[in-house]
DNA sequence: GCAAAAGTGTTTGGATTACACCCATGC
DNA sequence: GCATGGGTGTAATCCAAACACTTTTGC
């Protein structure tokens, strides 16, 4: 056979990882942003991102990635769609893969690190501009993101450890821009494994919501045991 | 900012695509297999993939790659996952993104080219075994595929043109593995935009069946105007 | 008591299920 | 006629939507 090219032009490319960190705050999605100290784009807002190590598998790098950028650790990352426009990057071929989280914002801090020079929790609703294709990755995987809450439980990833029903009926009528029926929205998600709290909301001003928790063990036993399928 | 090795030898990767074409054809989803007449695992079966050009943007290397090696042209590529283990391919780093089709296998005729020797349409439950990491890139997309079926119409893109009720019951019975009941399958589908076509089967040795065939512009009609959601 | 949100029960119509039955064709 | 699948109707049941109502807290 013969290429085009050599063969050894080929391995001229270089491949990025970039990580979309989600988390929920004021009733609102939010995106981690970084403002870039280093060309290119330097000084413009950016999702964590860099070059991945010529031995260094995908998964290992997105975590060793959002840490130097981020302090972040022990975050749960899923791998997105892949982006390789030719001109996504001014400085040679760049091929990126996205990977994206979700997160509960209050639990960790994240801070600049490594080139960062600042980072900054976005709305995904009035995001600046940002750096390369990182609007298009952004928005793609933001859709992956709403696309999932609705088969996987993964809203508890977003919301506090202990939450009111309240809360999560709202993020998710957020998130899906609808409006939902509170009787209604308790039915349907009775046959989620949840925690039933003895502890209420506190300071509030009218009667206080029980608290719940998202009980991990046993949605993992029903899945196991009896393919249990979630759905919202 | 300082990486830990030079800047420049960050582009020494290599990035290629894999392509898993599925198609359904004796009540079996089949995939896309060649042999390979290459080093490395010259003579063992692979899914079409290849390395991408420098300047081509990913959905063009897709369907050159695969145009190359099987002869298919006008295949509708999607992306998977991408799949980027340093050790996966024996010459050197080279990350790999699937894409993956759905075709109807009698439509085309796929054909050995460029340094493939042979191509074979293999029954998914029955895979030899396949080159690099491609069992576990075919056997990844196979699970998007089905997850898929349920969301999205791409039924109709394996079954013929013009199919009976019947084939179609067949092909999810099959991919969910359950039995379903003939009344009760032809009312849910009731609201997917099919036409009834005035036309039988033939040459069968019992009552011939009716004719369909997807009406995919009232498909996209009912998505834009009524929000419609394909859902079985 | 009033405002505000928590939390529950009832009705209704539409979808899903199980199952029975009739129809058209080849041989 | 009979074997084989094509095609339809019905009753029981489940589920989701709409809506009204009661409860508990702060002020």
């Amino acid at each position: 056979m013969s290429y085009k090219i050599k063969f050894d032009h080929f391995f001229s490319y270089s491949f990025s990882l970039d990580c979309a960190i989600f988390g929920y705050k004021d009733g609102k999605i939010h995106v981690l942003l970084i403002k870039r100290a280093m060309e290119p784009y330097s000084g413009e807002w950016a999702i964590p991102g860099n070059l991945v190590y010529p031995d260094e598998d995908l998964p290992i790098a997105a975590s060793r990635i959002l840490s130097e950028l981020t302090k972040l650790t022990d975050v749960e990352l899923h791998q997105g769609q892949t982006f390789g426009n030719p001109n996504r990057h001014p400085q040679g071929r760049v091929i990126t893969c996205a990977y994206f989280a979700l997160v509960r914002i209050d639990d960790l801090v994240a801070e600049a690190d490594s080139w960062a020079e600042e980072v900054l929790w976005a709305p995904m609703h009035e995001l600046p501009s940002l750096a390369f294709d990182h609007k298009e990755i952004v928005e793609s995987t933001y859709a992956d993101l709403r696309r999932k809450l609705q088969y996987e439980p993964i809203c508890f990833d977003l919301l506090p450890e202990k939450f009111t029903l309240n809360e999560m009926q709202q993020l998710y009528e957020y998130a899906y821009n609808v409006e939902m029926d509170k009787a209604n929205f308790r039915k349907k998600i009775k046959s989620i494994p949840l925690i039933h709290l003895e502890e209420k909301q506190k300071n509030v001003k009218h009667r206080p919501a029980n608290l719940f928790s998202f009980d991990a063990d046993r949605y993992k036993q029903l899945v196991e045991e009896e393919n249990y399928l979630f759905r919202m």
